[in-house]
DNA sequence: GTCTCTGCAAACGTTTTGCAAGTAG
DNA sequence: CTACTTGCAAAACGTTTGCAGAGAC
C-alpha cells in the first residue's frame, strides 16, 4: 500500500480550479505545504530555488497571486513588512508573538459558535459581517 | 471657561514619556488625531505638509516609529501595502472592508468579557495570551 | 494552434538609512 | 553643553510590471 503522491494532490488542486499545471506552480505549492508555518514570499522563493534555481522571483509572486485569487491559499500581514502565505484554507485563528514574529494556528468550534451567537444578538449598525478572525497576541513558551 | 488646548494635551503626552517636544512631532500627532480613521503615513505626511511644507518625510517616519515604540500610537497592516496608524490606544477591535480598505473601530465590554471567560476556561498549551484583537471582515452599508 | 505562463530586468511605492547641521532640555 | 532630532538624498525593501519567448492543453 502506497501513500498518496503529494505532487498528484497538488495537481488535482490546480486542475479542479482550471489552473494550468506547471512545474513552477507545483514547486511553489510544495514550498508552502512543506514550509507549513505561514512562510513569507522570500522563504518560498528560497525553497523553490533549492529545488529549481532557474525559477524567477516574479514567477513565484505571480503564482502566489493566482493561488490567492483562486482560494488555494490565503495571504495576510503581521506587524512586519513582508506578507505571509497560508496553505491551510479552513477558517481559523492565529496565535501571534510580536517578539519572534511566529504564528501558530488556533481552531475552536466552541469559540466560533460563541462569536456567532454574540454577533447575531448584537448586530453592528451599517456593517454586514462576512468573517471574523482573532489575532491572539502573546508569547510562546519554549519547553 | 475654555476648552483644553489640544496642543497642550499633545505636549503632555510627549513629556510624560520623556520624549522631546518638537514642532514636527506635534504636527504628526495632530495629524493622527485630526485624521482619525487609521491614516496611512502618506495621509499623515500630506496633512503635516499642509501645515508645514518643510517637514521631511523621513522625519515623519522617524516620529511615527518613536511614537509606536513608546505606546503613543499603534501601527498595523491591512491587505494593502501601506501601514496604518492608530491614535486610539485603548484595546479595541476593527471592522474591515477589503473592498474599500476602510476600517472602523468596534468596542464591546461584553465581548471582551466573553473572550476572557472562554480563554480562562480553555487555556492554550505553551502560549501565554497578552491581548486579543478581532478583525471583523465584511461590508459597510452605505446609507 | 491558442492562450496562458515563464524568465528577465526594470520600475514601483513604501520605508529606512547615514550624515551634517540644528535644537530641546 | 550634550544628546537627541531634523532635513536631505540615496538606497533598501518587498513587490509589480511589460515584454518576448516557451510551454500547457
Amino acid at each position: 500500500m502506497k501513500a498518496t503522491n503529494p505532487t498528484e494532490t497538488i495537481q488535482r488542486e490546480l486542475r479542479c480550479r482550471g489552473l494550468k499545471i506547471t512545474p513552477q506552480r507545483i514547486n511553489v505549492l510544495e514550498a508552502i505545504y512543506t514550509l507549513g508555518n505561514h512562510p513569507t514570499a522570500e522563504q518560498i522563493i528560497e525553497f523553490v530555488h533549492s529545488k529549481n534555481p532557474s525559477v524567477a522571483t516574479g514567477t513565484v509572486y505571480k503564482a502566489l497571486d493566482t493561488f490567492v485569487k483562486n482560494g488555494v491559499i490565503t495571504k495576510f500581514h503581521t506587524q512586519n513588512e513582508a506578507a505571509r502565505y497560508d496553505g491551510f484554507i479552513a477558517s481559523h485563528h492565529h496565535l501571534y508573538s510580536r517578539e519572534s514574529d511566529k504564528i501558530d494556528d488556533f481552531e475552536s468550534e466552541e469559540l466560533d459558535q460563541l462569536l456567532l451567537v454574540f454577533f447575531s444578538r448584537n448586530s453592528i449598525p451599517d456593517f454586514e459581517i462576512e468573517s471574523i478572525k482573532l489575532q491572539i497576541n502573546g508569547k510562546f513558551n519554549s519547553k
